[in-house]
DNA sequence: ACGCATCGAATGCAAGCGCATTTAATCTTG
DNA sequence: CAAGATTAAATGCGCTTGCATTCGATGCGT
C-alpha cells in the first residue's frame, strides 16, 4: 500500500523497488501469455503444429544441413529433456523429422529435417512473423 | 542470412526488422524461462505452492475480505476457465481458500482465502520476492 | 410472462509436461 | 584393462492443461 504511495510520490525509481519487481514480472507474465497464445492459436490453426515444434523447425531449418544434435534441440526449445524426446518423436510420427544414429558417439542421435519438415517451416514462418508483429508491440 | 548482413552493416534499427523481432520474442521466451522455473522450484520446494496458486493467492491476499469472483481469478492467473476452476479446487482441497455462493449472482462463487491460505500467501511471499530479485536481473 | 440467447462454473477427455528411472554407450581411474 | 561414474536419450507415471460440453442461473426481446 504505501509501496504505491512512494511510486506516485517520488516517481519510478529505477532501483529495485520489491514494487517494481511484482509489476516488471506481471508485465513479462501477460506479454508472455499474449504472445505465446496467439503464436500457438495461429499455428496451429493454419499449420497444425504447436510453437515447441516451430522453435524446433527453426533451429533445424538454420542448421548445417538441417541437423542437429538431440540436445541442442533441448537447449533451445525450453523444455525438459523428456519433453523434447517426446517433442522429437511427435515430429517424427508427422513426417517432418528424422531421427538417424551418430556415428562418434552412439548414445546421441542426429535429428534431420526432411523435405516436408522443410516446407512446413517455410509455410509457417510468416503466419509466425506475423503474430509476433501484431503482439509483441501491441501493448506499449 | 541478408537479414543479418543488413543488422551488421546498418546496425539495429529500432523499428521492427523480422530480425529484431524474433530476437525480442526469444529474449521474452528465455527470461520469461528463467524466472518461471526458479519461482516454481522455490515455491513448491519450500512451501508446496506452484507460481499460478501463489498468484491466486496473491489477488485474494490484496482483495477485500480476502474474497473474489472466481472469473477475477481467471482473468489473473493466464489460465483457461477451466484450469482455473481446478485451480481453486485444488486450493480448497489444500485448505488455502472456501467457494462460497454468490447470493446476488448464484451462477457465480465467491473464492475466500482461509486463516491457513493467508498464512501460507505470508510464508511463501519472501520467497516469492526473493526468487524474483535474483532472476529478473540476473541476465541483463 | 415465456422462450431463447448468454453467462459463470464444473467436468469428461485427450494431450503435453516434469520427475524419476532405465538402458546403453562413453569416459575415467586405479 | 576392468569397474564405477557419467552422459544421451527414452519411457512409466501422475498431474495440469485446454477444448468442448454440460448444467443451472440470469437477462432480454416480444
Amino acid at each position: 500500500m504505501h509501496q504505491m504511495l512512494a511510486h506516485a510520490i517520488l516517481g519510478p525509481m529505477i532501483g529495485g523497488t520489491e514494487q517494481e519487481l511484482v509489476e516488471e514480472w506481471h508485465g513479462l507474465l501477460a506479454r508472455h501469455a499474449a504472445v505465446h497464445n496467439a503464436l500457438e492459436h495461429d499455428l496451429q490453426a493454419q499449420h497444425g503444429i504447436s510453437v515447441s515444434e516451430f522453435e524446433a523447425l527453426e533451429l533445424l531449418a538454420s542448421s548445417d544441413h538441417g541437423k542437429c544434435r538431440g540436445q541442442d534441440l533441448t537447449n533451445v526449445v525450453h523444455l525438459s529433456q523428456s519433453a523434447a524426446s517426446r517433442l522429437v518423436a511427435r515430429l517424427e510420427r508427422g513426417g517432418l523429422v528424422e531421427r538417424v544414429m551418430c556415428d562418434l558417439d552412439r548414445r546421441g542421435i542426429f535429428v534431420v529435417l526432411t523435405d516436408e519438415g522443410h516446407k512446413r517451416y517455410s509455410d509457417a514462418k510468416p503466419t509466425h512473423r506475423s503474430a509476433l508483429a501484431r503482439t509483441l508491440r501491441a501493448d506499449d
